[in-house]
DNA sequence: GCAAAAGTGTTTGATATACACCCATGC
DNA sequence: GCATGGGTGTATATCAAACACTTTTGC
């Protein structure tokens, strides 16, 4: 069995990609998650959507690489970025005849505000994430795992604010948490749950201009490791 | 900054260790975590220890790849492994005249009876996993990250059977996490913490020969996705 | 006033913790 | 009997969920 290392003088390739996540309104006007992909221009799965990504530099760190590509493909600057996993399966990639990738995926998250700046062209497009087409090698199922890891880690760390701009009323922050984990939540509780967390802070405005009360406005307290 | 790929034709070296924990006991008789490490044979860090790993196979995946090395340098067979994260920072290798070295990394535990069958020579070693020694490139943070990952890991799943043989006490299972947390249970408690989860059943047996009175054997629920 | 959402209060049930206490064995 | 852990019962605190109710705006 150790011989594998005998056929190990072809190095696999490294390349890094990225799944992305923003907040959208859709035709209802509801949030609903949204995620930009970019069209292959070359064998395999050429023509078909797939993560932005690309060849690990020389001299990158891998989250350099990440961010990097993201910006090159779709002009995103992400507020949120992290390791996500390591897809290495042999026959990834389709074909036999096809190089071997191992693919170290991040996964970013970026404010509303900052996807409406996002490219889009015949070669990047927004997809609503629970209706992807079929991607080119595994990356629906990289998309999937991405969303799990999105919907778990909501709900034990303070990403949530990521989605929205600087300040924020408890109902848009709501609406992030009710998009996200794909159900209604009480806004007296959730109200509660936010302060006994002590994540946000009163800005000392409101919102005006509501057909209601005004709501408070809200930021973010800065803690260190803000996006933990 | 996108012109970092105009440097990437020397594409980084791929390599998969891995961070294997064992409980032993120590000088007290307690169990406590305990890590086999390998003595580097080449530069960098020559002589010093390191995790097991090695180059990843061409025809090898990442998982297959970890669990090869692990054979072939301590002689193990692990019950669980899973993937930890991927290192790849530019300047992990130490010197700025050594390859770049990409890591992925995995963890994996195995049980007591298996980890007494492991190879122990001048080159390869069981170390407290809280008292290493200053090890080669950035792997003290990695076992201190997998550290992390089975204390946390510990708390919602059922991988705490996975040091244990077949048929164990409930003491036994409660020893594995005091162990691991590294502060006492409840008896009461835990037993009824155990029970509410329903990863255990009873055998029908009990363990004679204690100076009290004998307690119930149990086994491992078999479930689908056992070590999830 | 009415609609609508903001914001507060209260009740209930589930769960974690602390700890008292009985049980069954070896010696 | 006595020591030792096995095993059970119970009171208390904490927290999440459900939901009723009051407040403040626009129209």
């Amino acid at each position: 069995m150790s011989n594998a290392l005998a056929s190990s003088i072809e190095t696999p390739t490294l390349a890094v990609s990225t799944v992305i996540f923003a907040l959208r309104p859709n035709a209802d006007g509801c949030l609903q998650l949204a995620t930009p992909l970019v069209r292959r221009i070359r064998a395999p799965f050429e023509g078909q959507w797939a993560l932005p990504g690309g060849p690990l530099g020389a001299d990158e760190d891998l989250a350099s690489s990440a961010a990097r590509t993201l910006r090159d493909t779709t002009g995103l600057e992400p507020r949120f970025l992290e390791q996500l996993y390591a897809f290495g399966s042999v026959d990834r990639a389709g074909g036999k005849l096809a190089e071997r990738v191992v693919s170290i995926v991040y996964w970013a998250l970026v404010a509303a505000d900052e996807a409406d700046r996002a490219i889009q062209n015949d070669n990047v497009r927004w997809f609503w994430a629970d209706e992807l087409p079929a991607l080119a090698f595994d990356h629906n199922q990289i998309v999937d795992y991405a969303l799990g890891r999105l919907r778990n880690k909501l709900e034990y760390s303070r990403i949530a604010h990521v989605f929205l701009s600087e300040t924020f009323t408890l109902a848009m922050l709501r609406e992030v948490y009710e998009a996200v984990l794909g159900r209604e939540l009480d806004p007296g509780n959730f109200r509660r749950m936010v302060e006994a967390t002590g994540t946000v802070e009163e800005t000392g405005e409101r919102l005006a201009g509501t057909r209601h009360r005004p709501p408070k406005l809200y930021r973010a307290t800065t803690t260190a490791g803000e996006t933990k």
